[in-house]
DNA sequence: ATGGCCTTTATCAAAGGA
């Protein structure tokens, strides 16, 4: 089974780009993020016309969570229980007994702006209740953009990004409490490339100067890690012509 | 080096992303 996580920024705009790479890679599940559409203008027919399903919470020009997927899925969810929330950020489905949680982290700006406290109490509300999907589904994965670079090796210059969102400690913290609910980063569950990254900014060439960071991830249930045979980034989609700044990430399991 | 780019919605830029 192949699992994949894609901040795609614009389903509209990324739309042929994401058709091509499920010919291509003929993924199991595709998670997507930022799809920054309605849900009456989702591309279903394209993505049917591809051979695949697709469930999806989005609104209008920010946010926006999909799942694309070959088998039908069961049992959504389509936001935190227990939060208040207008924005879509989350998606839950359930392919036989695996579950499979799409999320798009809130980006908190800065560490001094109002988003930032908004990101962290997200945070603490996902951890929340990620501890009841564990116990009704051992077999889970949690993946999509999680605005997090866990590791100093995750980031191209840690010390010019030392306190700064998306690396500040209490990110990194809840990043880490999400590890000790019992999931596992299944990128490092493997020999990496020295600086691997899955977003680079469009600015300052910085793709071309590897000027990245890891912030897409996909956990793995303790079930799942036992049966993960690898875990890679797709840099080739980030060469695509009017790319995403963040490149897709795969995981192969032997289900 | 604090900004350069991209997308959206809406104008004759601004907001948000990360």
């Amino acid at each position: 089974m192949k699992i994949v996580t894609w901040n795609v920024n614009s389903i509209k705009v990324r739309l042929p780009q994401v058709i091509h790479w499920l010919m291509t890679n003929q993924p199991d599940v595709l998670c997507l993020q930022e799809t920054k559409l309605q849900d009456e203008n989702f591309p279903l027919a394209e993505i049917a016309a591809a051979g695949y399903q697709a469930s999806y919470a989005g609104q209008k020009t920010y946010n926006g969570v999909a799942v694309i997927s070959k088998r039908s899925c069961g049992e959504i969810i389509s936001s935190i229980p227990d939060l208040e929330d207008p924005q879509k950020r989350v998606l839950a489905v359930t392919y036989g007994d695996v579950r499979v949680i799409c999320i798009y982290v809130p980006n908190g700006e800065s560490v001094e702006s109002e988003k930032y406290q908004y990101k962290m109490k997200w945070l603490t509300a996902l951890n929340l209740w990620l501890q009841d999907e564990l116990h009704k589904h051992p077999k889970l994965v949690l993946l999509g953009d999680f605005n997090i670079a866990p590791e100093e090796c995750d980031v191209h210059d840690p010390e010019l990004w030392r306190g700064k969102v998306l690396f500040s400690q209490p990110e990194r913290d809840a990043f880490q409490e999400l590890i000790n609910l019992g999931l596992v980063d299944s990128f490092r569950l493997f020999n990496q490339p020295d600086k691997s990254y899955t977003w680079w900014d469009y600015r300052m060439m910085a793709f071309r100067r590897n000027i990245g960071m890891r912030i897409d991830h996909i956990l793995l249930s303790n079930d799942l890690s036992k049966v993960c045979t690898s875990c890679t980034i797709d840099k080739e989609a980030r060469r695509f012509e009017r790319p995403s700044d963040h490149a897709p990430v795969t995981v192969e399991l032997t289900l």
